[in-house]
DNA sequence: CGTGAATGATAGTAATACTATCTTTTTAGA
DNA sequence: TCTAAAAAGATAGTATTACTATCATTCACG
């Protein structure tokens, strides 16, 4: 099969589609590249256009700035991994089994999807680790939020809680269990390697501690087998 | 009583001592209140130095950057937090109790301490709330770790790990459950106030729902009555 | 009373975050 | 195939940011 994902993104998020010209994808390839291997705030668009060969002025006609450029490839992300969330949770019933998998693919390292051709999910992966909290935190986000910016993270958010409703239909907080479990999956692992005592896990372990920190915590949670 | 409380802070955080004279003190509950106003984005030196009518060279004076001072700021908080929890929890045996005062300590809005006359730290704690975490997720982290600019929120951390391990000995996730609940004090605060439907407390609602969220949680994990 | 530290005042520089304009190339449709 | 509009390239310019440097003034102390 040769099938080319497509995700079609918030119109808000950009004022040209990169997705639609061959300039536009490179903005995205070199972005993911330079924000992962510099960080986000040593990102700038003079950078950027120095270091895929084109202007200043043309990333400025894709993008508003940069910060409209991170939550366009954190959106795109979000998207992105629901979709995998879909694909990979599909025709399993046991709603445990499928938040195994979840949990799983939030917290483990992703590998390169061949199907979206100017996109490296890997870096992307360690990208939303380290920056994707700061699309939101900011003075912009209800603004943000009006424009359904973040609508990707709340659409697998409230995919996760459903799951989790579905495992135990009497717990009470479950949007609150999926986004902690969403953000965990991304902090628990960047305390692994920068900040290691903030967890129980040694640096040189890959992130299946991880996983089993998390997959721990939310069935304990959801234990039916509970005093209450 | 009339006691100053007097919180010693890392040397590597400041370039000259804030708390040791009147400029250093304006300089903190300025940049306290501008940041808690504009967001740590928006807020530059030379806007501070006008704030507080100073001059741009003076705060450089005190601090190598705006970084660093989000950093002093933040540890300065953690550290002052820290020792509510101990002021507060003293002579508490019950850990279960203990765990709850920290909980609420961590998650509710808190007054402003007279005793530490500069700070307001109601502002400071929703400060922490949107800016906390980008104090470390940067490509400086590891070297700002090094300094130990992170201890206080470390040893915090630590300190709820070692009364979570006696609630339940058993528990093998101290650290990581800890980290958990002081991120999610905040986050899920944050939700609730600008993306609510990642959280299951309606906007209007204050801050005892997420209480009650990271309780059940913590006790739910901590039970013993459990399968394993 | 003198001196050294802290502060104030002012200036300057390189980089950042844009906007504007004009030319050239591409490409989509008649 | 021609043409016009859209996209991209090239260049310039501005306000703000993030600093560093210098020199004069004040102020606390021994």
């Amino acid at each position: 099969m040769d099938i080319e994902l497509q995700i079609k993104m918030n119109e808000k998020l950009f004022l040209r589609n990169p997705e639609q010209s061959e300039l536009g994808k490179r903005i995205i390839m070199h972005s993911i590249r330079l924000i992962y291997k510099n960080g986000f705030e040593a990102f700038t668009f003079k950078k950027l256009a120095e270091n895929m060969g084109t202007t200043e002025a043309g990333v400025y006609r894709y993008f508003e700035n940069k910060h409209r450029l991170l939550v366009y490839i954190v959106a795109w992300y979000w998207t992105w991994l629901h979709y995998q969330v879909m694909y990979q949770t599909n025709n399993i019933n046991d709603p445990v089994v499928k938040l195994k998998m979840i949990v799983k693919l939030l917290a483990t390292t992703v590998e390169d999807d061949l199907s979206t051709s100017y996109v490296d999910e890997s870096l992307l992966h360690q990208i939303i680790i380290t920056e994707g909290s700061k699309t939101y935190l900011t003075k912009r986000v209800s603004e943000d939020n009006k424009y359904k910016l973040f609508k990707p993270y709340k659409d697998l958010c409230a995919h996760i809680a459903s799951i989790i409703l579905e495992c135990n239909p009497h717990y009470r907080y479950p949007k609150s269990l999926a986004s902690t479990i969403i953000e965990m999956a991304h902090f628990q692992n960047f305390f692994k390697d920068h900040l290691p005592s903030l967890t129980d896990f040694s640096e040189n372990k890959d992130e299946s501690s991880t996983v089993v920190f998390l997959e721990d915590m939310l069935f304990r949670v959801l234990s039916k087998d509970d005093l209450k």
